[in-house]
DNA sequence: ACTTAAATTGACCACCCGGTCATTATTAAA
DNA sequence: TTTAATAATGACCGGGTGGTCAATTTAAGT
């Protein structure tokens, strides 16, 4: 009776997974202010008011999705941190790489959403949304950025600010990229080691 | 007759830049799909039929502002980079960004219009559009990668398909986080010789 | 079996959209 | 000044939106 998500929330599971189903498909494939309520309830099977029973608002609903796209990022992050703690940043860096392109590839819509939240789209609280995602990303890969320092895989006395933001930059748009690629069918552009190995080469040893 | 925008060429100058000025700051504001064309008709003080003759649909309109933002944003890039032609890679690194942040400052709707385009926005044609995009900037940034390769300032045997692509993500990157930060109000986040410093650093001797 | 409570429905609302076109206002030609 | 041609207008159209709520179906309690 507290969350006003509660409702949602007590249904059959069969019945979540349609609405959830219905909604990630949505909201992976138009903006926020394009996709259309009537589209999920219909591709849902169920009717208008339960919908707007289950979620109060269109927003609501978009906040219940995009948290639950958020959280199996996350989950997958993690999980790859943790298991990579003992590698050497190239290694570990090969992994996370992996990890993100097979997120991608068993998450495509859920990837959307993510990518549609960084890139510019008109979500609702966006701003709130995004320094939230930047301080993951800071904390996600300062950690990683700190480790290679410890060991002295990176310039100790490197500006791990700068650092970040700079792995940050090339990660997230070399998986947008290929994102978009897979997305169109045009698979394959992007040799994964090939490009990995030049991540490490840039970060290590620049291109001089 | 011809072209289509030809009775909008046609109209008074001062009236073509009311209605130039309204839809930037419409397509500015909001995504394509979201812009309305009764805010940009109430904006430049002309009837909606009027409009719709000038440009037979949205998706003409949007073409024009779109090309002509690009259009501002190409003179820009040529500029820079024919007045820094002898300059040294990081010389003429921190002209472009400085070219760039002053692009942003001095045409912040144009930036925004171009930032949406790049980044996953829902614009018709968007595909071409992207992909054109894509080669021009391999194009811009690779010759500057080239001469810096030329001039034995980068390492002659380097991908450079890769790495115009790490410049190209880093560059955008710096540039969209600014364009936002400026938005916001929230200014001078970022101190440019720095940042130019390091990418330059980065570029040059990488992150050991 | 009957009653009551809760869940589900979809017609309906006000609003906004892109686009049209008969009507009106303006200009040019005679 | 009258006529003909051209430009500008805004009421109007079909369609879609997020959201509501009286009516109906389903489930529970006795």
């Amino acid at each position: 009776m507290i969350s006003s998500t509660n409702k949602f929330e007590q249904l059959p599971l069969e019945k979540q997974s349609r609405i959830v189903n219905a909604s990630i498909s949505e909201f992976a494939e138009k903006d926020y202010e394009t996709a259309s309520m009537n589209t999920v309830v219909n591709q849902a099977g169920i009717s208008k008011g339960s919908l707007f029973n289950y979620f109060k608002t269109k927003s609501v609903l978009y906040d219940h999705i995009y948290k639950l796209a958020l959280g199996e990022v996350k989950a997958y992050l993690r999980k790859v941190r943790d298991e990579t703690i003992d590698l050497p940043f190239e290694k570990r860096l090969s992994k996370i790489v992996d990890s993100g392109v097979q997120f991608i590839t068993e998450h495509p819509r859920l990837a959307r959403i993510y990518f549609r939240l960084i890139y510019s789209a008109d979500s609702p609280d966006r701003q709130n949304i995004v320094s939230e995602l930047q301080v993951l990303s800071d904390d996600y890969l300062g950690k990683i950025i700190q480790d290679a320092m410890d060991r002295n895989e990176l310039d100790p006395n490197l500006d791990k600010g700068q650092a970040v933001f700079f792995l940050d930059s090339v990660l997230n748009r070399f998986l947008k990229d290929y994102h978009e690629a897979q997305t169109i069918g045009n698979n394959e552009r992007y040799d994964r080691d090939e490009w990995v190995n030049g991540i490490t080469t840039l970060f290590t040893k620049g291109l001089k």
